[in-house]
DNA sequence: GCCACGATAGTG
DNA sequence: ACTATCGTGGCG
C-alpha cells in the first residue's frame, strides 16, 4: 500500500510544497474502503504577510494551525457551507498551507471527471468537514493522506489565486498551480482554465 | 456580546 | 448576478 508522505515534505516552502503536491495521490480512508484521487489544483498560502492568508492577522484560534508543525490538515467553512482543506507547510512557527481545490476520482464508478472540482466540492465528495482538522496526515494509521504513486510528474500551469480580490497585491501573486487540461481542475470563474 | 463578512457553488 | 448559511474575528 501507498505510504503517507513524510513530514519533511511538507516542512519547506509552500510553494513548492503546493507545485510538487500536483499528481499525488490523495488516500482518504472510509471505514472499510479508500477513496483515491490525484491533485490536480492547489493554492498556496504564505504566512503573515500574504494578505489574502488566514494567518495575516496572526495565530488567531482558527488560523494558530498555519503557524503549527507541518503535515497537519488545516479544514474551515466558507460561506457557512463549504469546506476548505488545507495542508500545513513550513517549519514549525512559521505560517504557510497549500489549499486542495481539485482532484481527479482514481479508480471509482461513482464519481465523474466533475466530482471533486472546486475546494468545496473536494471535500464533500471526500466527506472532508472540521472534524477533520489536526489530522496529522503523515501517520500510517491516518484517515487522510497523501502518497505518491510513482506516476510521472505532470506538466504545471500557474495564475492568480481564485477568490482572494480583497487582497491587493497579493491577489495579483500567481500562487495557484493545476495542470493544464485535466477535466477535473475547476474553471476558477472561466478566466484561468486551462 | 454583536455583527459583518468570506480561500464557494448552483441557479437565473 | 444573486444568494444560501455559519464560524471567525474585529470591535466595543
Amino acid at each position: 500500500m501507498e505510504a503517507p508522505l513524510p513530514r519533511a515534505f511538507y516542512a519547506r516552502p509552500t510553494e513548492a510544497v503546493a507545485r510538487e503536491l500536483l499528481g499525488k495521490v490523495l488516500v482518504r480512508r472510509k471505514g472499510l474502503s479508500r477513496l483515491r484521487a490525484r491533485i490536480v489544483e492547489v493554492e498556496a498560502y504564505l504566512g503573515e504577510r500574504d494578505a489574502a492568508s488566514h494567518a495575516r492577522r496572526g495565530p488567531t484560534p482558527r488560523a494558530a494551525i498555519m503557524f503549527g508543525p507541518p503535515g497537519f490538515l488545516y479544514v474551515y467553512l466558507v460561506y457557512g457551507m463549504h469546506h476548505c482543506m488545507n495542508f500545513v507547510t513550513e517549519a514549525d512557527g512559521v505560517a504557510g498551507a497549500v489549499l486542495v481545490r481539485a482532484a481527479e476520482p482514481l479508480d471509482d464508478a461513482d464519481m465523474d471527471a466533475g466530482a471533486l472540482r472546486g475546494p468545496g466540492k473536494l471535500c464533500l465528495g471526500l466527506d472532508v468537514t472540521l472534524r477533520d482538522r489536526g489530522t496529522d496526515v503523515t501517520l500510517s494509521t491516518a484517515t487522510l493522506f497523501v502518497a505518491d504513486d510513482g506516476a510521472a510528474r505532470p506538466a504545471v500551469r500557474r495564475s492568480p489565486r481564485i477568490g482572494v480580490d480583497y487582497a491587493g497585491i497579493w491577489a495579483a501573486r500567481r500562487l495557484r498551480f493545476f495542470v493544464p487540461h485535466n477535466p477535473s481542475v475547476s474553471g476558477g470563474v472561466g478566466r484561468y482554465g486551462t
